[in-house]
Order: structure tokens, then sequence, then C-alpha cells
DNA sequence: GAAATCGTTCACTAATTAGTTAACTTTGTA
DNA sequence: TACAAAGTTAACTAATTAGTGAACGATTTC
């Protein structure tokens, strides 16, 4: 089957899909959407990494001087985080943040 | 020449230097000081991209919707950003940003 | 030298994050 | 169940970025 035959099938790509709830790339609505899956990754990633460190939101929250209220926002996705957040929040945990230009 | 040696050389280290100058790791001094080598080292990459993608500031501002002024804030390294921007910057240069925890 | 292009800087507004408190919900457990 | 600990959310202020226009400086080209 090749390349052209995929077009009449009746499953849908996730890309189909996204696209179809969100619009297409670069439309505002896309952008927007993007935008809250990267906070959502980096969110994730912070609570599991403060878990894996035995750590409560208010613990880690002192550590780097701020409140578990915002440590809870940045996990849940709901923060468009600066730099130097996202490296306090990890470097809270004993971890280092690499940025790669890919 | 065992480690302890180290300890009685004249040479200073790059580690001290910047401790004399900006304090230990932690104290505040010091924390602006990394968070604008973060920012510095950023708008650097930024810069060899663009320039690598033979664009002006101006081109690549129009192509992300912004404006000259603020590519080059972020290229001198004026600037913490957001995870969005960030992404967004190296997105109209055809990059894509991934974050590592090391 | 004049003109054009490119980049830097300043000053300002608008939008957003950072920081905080308090109330509420969930979860675990005695 | 009742209690305590952990996490979530709303509401608000303060601080900062994002966005912009204009002036300026540097560089290149004619």
């Amino acid at each position: 089957m090749d390349k052209k035959d995929l077009n009449k099938m009746n499953l849908t790509s996730i890309e189909d899909l996204i696209t179809e709830d969100f619009g297409a790339i670069g439309t505002p609505a896309r952008e927007q959407f993007e935008m809250e899956c990267d906070a959502f990754i980096i969110g994730e990633r912070l609570k599991g990494e403060r878990l894996r460190a035995g750590l409560t939101q208010e613990q880690l929250a002192e550590k780097i001087g701020t409140k578990k209220s915002f440590i809870s926002r940045v996990e849940r996705g709901h923060a468009d985080i600066q730099i130097s957040t996202l490296v306090k929040l990890f470097r809270g945990l004993g971890r280092q943040v690499s940025v790669r230009i890919l």
C-alpha cells in the first residue's frame, strides 16, 4: 500500500484529530494548544521529579522561596513560565536544565 | 600532585573568580548573574541561527509576529523570556526547542 | 558624502507571570 | 467518621515580559 492509499483510510491520525479540534499549525488556536501542551509536559516532569525526590509541594516551594500554590499551578500546566523560573524549579530538586535547539 | 596541593596554587579557577565577583552559589547576586548568563547564551544561539538562516532581525520578527527591537533585546540577553517565546523564536527559524532535565 | 540597511536603545503601554493568602477538595489513616 | 496532610483553586497585587514606535548609531553601497 503506498502513501496515496493512506488518504483513503477511515482511520484518522493523531495529527488530523488535533488539526480538527484546534486548527492547522500556525493558527492562533493551534499555537495556544501547543503552548499548553508544553506547559503540561513540563508540569508533569516537575511533578515526577518532585515525587522521586520525596518532597511535598510545600517543601519544594520553601526550597526555592515561593508558595505551594505556585508549584501546583506549574505542575498542572497552568503557567507559561520564564526560563529563570524553570531553572529555579528544577535546581530546587537538584537537577540541571538544558535547552537544546534541534 | 594530589588534590590537596591544588589549594596552594596561586592561580585561581574560573569558579573562584565568579564567586569573588558575584558571591557564592545561591546568593541573590549570584542567581542574577547566572540568570543573565542563561539569557546571554540563548541570545547568542538565536543570533547564530538567525544569521545561518540568512535573515535580518526584522525578517525574523515579521515571521513570528513581533518587531525587530524585541529580537534585538533577546539576542543581547536583555530578557528572561517565557518558554512560549523561546519556542516561537526558534520555530521562526525552522528549529525545534527541547528542554532536557539532567 | 548621501542614502539605505541593519541593529541598538529608550520610553511607554498592555498583557502576563510571580507571589501570596485563604478557602476548598482530595487523600490517607487512626 | 474524624482528623491531618497534601494539593487545588480563586482572587488579588506587584513585578516583569511582550509589544511597539521613534530616535540613534553603525555599516554598506552607490
